[in-house]
RNA sequence: GCGCCUGUAGCUCAGUUGGAUAGAGCAACUGCCUUCUAAGCAGUAGGCCAGAGGUUCGAAUCCUCUCAGGCGCGCCA
């Protein structure tokens, strides 16, 4: 639809001697304007020379295939608007039933490779909520970017390497060597603190029994830290990995932070960014002039006492990644690290890349409520409420549609009880009931000798109802927000969109009886609920939603 | 103190990257189940787009300042 008006106007302002315009095509805000308009007129005014409405003038008399158009109205300070004929709509609606989705989704990667790495939660404990929100986005845009015509690799970092893990080790460890009878064994301070860590110790100890028990191992435990450190992480990544197949995210690669140092990718990361010039030493330690490249301050890369910080496999790990010759690379981190966006584009310039680059996009922070009052997270103190206790309790397609219906740089209220209400507060269901009844809509007609497998030669002319003018334009703006949605990487606008359809096609279903004795009729109308439901699932495709067959 | 995000109906959030008279759901109130599923439908009500300036044909949207909330500012990860 709109690519087709596109072309009607770009050859004839191009015949008004503007050689390549830049044409708006946009739906406009009154449905009483029309299906589409274009503000044309007013930007060309300064060029012209010319007063806007006399430009739309010029423009409307100019188009040659008036037979898709209604009419075309000129409006407000120099708007044009296009209504399309119903022969033309029919004609488009007739195509989604025929070809399925893949017509309404507009070619915009056309091929290119992304990479999006997603959730990357250190395997030291449970994912909470706002690991669920990070994977819910990032396997939504994925989707719609596969859909929109890239090749999307997802993948996971995992911090397997460093301190935390190291404190995973320990945590887990005294824990053991409580269950074991070894007399005091202080926890560490700072140790990981939740139910799951008594868990993991248990686990050890049926897997290595006393082996680490004996009292000496008080004095020099670093063999025991480091057998629980290898089993417990181990645990806990296969934990995460299967929290998040449940909650239907996947992921096709999975880099290990140790594979880094293993391979020498880190130290030579390192000599690369020396042999260019951004290293320098400075109180026995190295370090990363960023500050060259925008950063607030210069990094450290390796401490006095030796050790590697973060960011250095980090670095690593980003070299690694730009040199896959991705088209377009995006990380996608929790809010709170926003503050180590500019070092990391520091790193990708020092490179001798542009920091575009790579595209870091933040998933705000989640609040946790319940009944309107804040439950407290602290993965220090082990309360937390996981991803998997949320999704125990209100289902994974409610929280996903919560996640969902929301711009991934807003920060999220997450009510348990709003959840959970078993109601239209959770606009999830309505939009799955559409697609629900349209399936016990095609069921009945099935039992009263309909052929629901030939909506091929149903006469859609048929479909001359306001509503049924109404919901075929809007099934037919689909890919104009498909299209938005997939170059602003917002899948929240497939929701929203979603949303619109299921309540034009409720009050359609309560005011229209579909299957009546009147074949044709139910024929047109049949093919109708076919469209709706090629674009619902579509969508639900996307957002990772199921479409129960019936509720 | 500096930086990033946010501020739109009572609540939770959209607002198509600057377009036309400001949108949805929930909550509230009034009605609708012998008819393809009432997780539904019809209707009522609800606004100084945090505030003040500016940019232009045109601002919730862009710029500056103020106020409020969140998050960052390690030789932690």
């Amino acid at each position: 639809m709109k690519k087709r008006l596109h072309d009607v106007l770009k050859t004839v302002v191009e015949k008004l001697g503007v050689p390549s315009p830049e044409i708006v095509i946009e739906l406009p805000r009154e449905e009483s304007f029309g299906d589409l308009a274009t503000p044309v007129a007013m930007s060309l005014s300064k060029i012209l020379k010319k007063p806007p409405r006399k430009i739309a003038e010029d423009i409307a008399g100019a188009i040659e295939e008036k037979e898709i158009f209604e009419k075309i109205d000129i409006a407000g300070p120099g708007f044009i608007n296009f209504t399309f004929s119903k022969a033309y709509l029919h004609s488009e609606l007739r195509k989604i039933i025929t070809d399925g989705p893949a017509i309404l989704r507009e070619n915009i990667g056309k091929g290119k490779r992304i990479q999006i790495e997603f959730v990357s939660a250190n395997p030291t404990g449970p994912l909470h909520l706002g690991h669920g929100r990070g994977a819910a986005f990032g396997a939504a845009l994925a989707n719609l970017l596969t859909a929109g015509g890239y090749k999307v690799e997802r993948e996971y970092y995992i911090n397997d390497a460093g301190k935390q893990v190291l404190l995973l080790g320990k945590s887990v460890f005294a824990r053991y060597m409580h269950l074991c009878g070894a007399g005091e064994y202080a926890f560490p301070d700072d140790g990981y603190r939740g139910d799951y860590i008594e868990d993991v110790a248990k686990e050890f100890k049926k897997e290595v029994g006393k082996k680490y028990c004996h009292s000496a191992l008080k004095e020099s435990p670093q063999q025991g830290i480091i057998a629980a450190q290898e089993f417990a992480y181990g645990k806990m990544l296969d934990i995460i990995k299967k929290d998040l197949g449940e909650f239907g995210v996947l992921f096709d690669t999975w880099q290990s932070e140790r594979e880094l140092y293993k391979s020498s990718d880190v130290t030579k990361a390192i000599e690369d960014l020396r042999s260019h010039g951004h290293i320098f030493e400075k109180d026995g330690a190295t370090w990363f002039r960023s500050t060259d490249f925008g950063d607030d301050k210069d990094r450290v890369l390796v401490k006095q006492d030796g050790e590697y910080t973060y960011f250095t496999s980090d670095i690593a790990y980003h070299r690694k990644k730009i040199e896959k010759k991705f088209d377009e690379l995006i990380d996608i981190w929790g809010a709170d690290h926003h503050g180590y966006i500019p070092r990391v584009q520091a790193v990708i310039q020092a490179l001798g890349y542009p920091k575009e680059s790579l595209r870091v996009l933040l998933v705000q922070m989640v609040s946790l409520l319940r009944g309107g009052k804040p439950v407290q997270m602290s993965k220090r103190t082990g309360e937390f409420v996981s991803l998997r206790e949320v999704i125990a309790e209100v289902g994974a397609d409610t929280a996903k549609f919560i996640f969902l219906t929301r711009r991934s740089d807003s920060h999220l209220e997450f009510d348990l009880e709003v959840a959970k209400a078993q109601s239209a507060e959770n606009p999830v269901f309505y939009v799955q009931y559409a697609n629900a009844r349209i399936n016990s809509i095609f069921a009945n007609a099935k039992t009263k000798g309909f052929d629901t497998g030939g909506l091929e030669d149903t006469d859609l002319g048929l479909l001359s109802a306001q509503e049924e003018v109404r919901i075929i334009k809007k099934l037919l703006s689909y890919p104009i927000i498909f299209e938005g949605a997939v170059i602003a990487h917002e899948p929240h606008r497939i929701t929203f969109f979603l949303q619109e359809i299921a309540g034009m096609f409720h009050p359609y279903y309560h005011k229209y009886k579909v299957v009546t004795d009147d074949i044709r009729l139910t024929g047109a109308r049949l093919s109708l609920c076919e469209a709706i439901r090629v674009v619902i699932k579509d969508g639900f495709e996307i957002l990772g939603l199921s479409a129960p067959e019936r509720m």
